[in-house]
DNA sequence: ATCTTTATCTTGACAGTGTCAAATTATGAT
DNA sequence: ATCATAATTTGACACTGTCAAGATAAAGAT
């Protein structure tokens, strides 16, 4: 069955492909309702196909994360880099931009900061390339709000960022999983998260 | 093969020796790497013999987290309870608690607040028996401190409980799923956060 | 003591999973 | 046309959770 190139033996683009179907898959059922033979079906390619694109289903994993990543810091430059705005409202700006996201994509933020990649060293070089940016973009930001004044600096700024970041960390993760199951406050309590971090109030 | 008196047919308490071989081999592996299969040998039992203690696989996890919210409450009104030390002493004394309780418990941890079990809906009545007096306990502490002028009144005490236990829970996620490698820096981190969120600094 | 009922445990089986080895097929270079 | 290489498939293996049917022990009734 010839006709529409790209429906050769040779699929022309599998990786890709794979990729894709992979992404959208997880967006609906999870990481964990992922299979790789019910995803070859998606593609309409065997079973084994996929192990000459990705050494295993965690390789495949690590690749669909780092397309996470390379999103999520285009949105987090977008709502934390508006210079024109009071810092403080940059910053309140930022914590919404976060939560929101994580919300909107609750299985890929799983995937991309949960336990079954980061715990014992699964992820790749080129996961990590994508990863460690991220972390390094929100550590300007709260130095740079350390310098201006808007947070104190009597603590170093890595330490602020590890406790901002948790706290963002945590509201998202308490949501996506379904322990908060009562996701109508979300901005409320992104508000409180902002005035309680800010020495100064707005 | 008689002889020891619990080993007969009928193994005697086969529910709770499930219960804790389950324990422990989360403890060790995880909750991913438990099988029943595995647990079953562990106890010595066919595999198929847990059914008649539990429903399937989530009711034993269910279980097995109950448990775990039964030693968390008690490591926790043991942290925060003690009336004598003044209350800002007391919170940092529950942060404390509650980040390194996750360090010591990860995987247990990851079980108890984690997504297979609270995301649809899989948590069981007795679990949610067990859960939700953990949550109430932090918000009569929170609520407590707000009334001794420890933390600000000028958000509900629920907003302000959300996000005190959004930041230990993340604390305590990035550190167990391991997005945090350095863990030696804990203690500086919990100490960076009660300062964070105590207006009044110690 | 014997029969019946009930709870408990085992064996066999099924569908599903990730992964590898060997065979198959297409592509590209010579 | 030939050959090497890359891409894909089929067969197989070990593993998983779960169910149905049979086997066994304990408990209750008479």
């Amino acid at each position: 069955m010839p006709s529409s190139g790209t429906q050769n033996y040779h699929h022309g683009d599998l990786r890709s492909a794979l990729l894709d179907a992979a992404a959208t898959r997880i967006e609906n059922q999870g990481i964990e309702g992922l299979s790789l033979r019910k995803l070859a079906d998606d593609v309409g390619v065997s079973r084994s196909a996929l192990y000459h694109h990705f050494r295993d289903k965690n390789a495949l994993l690590n690749a669909v994360a780092a397309n996470g990543f390379a999103n999520w810091i285009a949105m987090t430059s977008e709502s934390g880099g508006d210079e024109s705005v009071p810092a403080p409202v940059r910053m309140k700006q930022f914590v919404y931009g976060y939560v929101h996201w994580a919300v909107e994509h609750p299985q890929l933020y799983d995937l991309m900061f949960g336990r079954p990649i980061w715990k014992n060293d699964l992820a790749d070089d080129e996961l990590k390339d994508v990863a460690y940016p991220a972390f390094q973009y929100m550590l300007g930001l709260i130095t740079h709000w350390q310098q201006q004044g808007v947070l104190l600096a009597d603590k170093p700024a890595l330490r602020q960022t590890q406790v901002i970041w948790a706290t963002l960390h945590g509201l998202a993760k308490l949501v996506t999983d379904g322990v908060y199951v009562d996701s109508s406050h979300i901005d409320e309590m992104c508000d409180c998260a902002v005035n309680m971090l800010l020495p100064n109030k707005l």
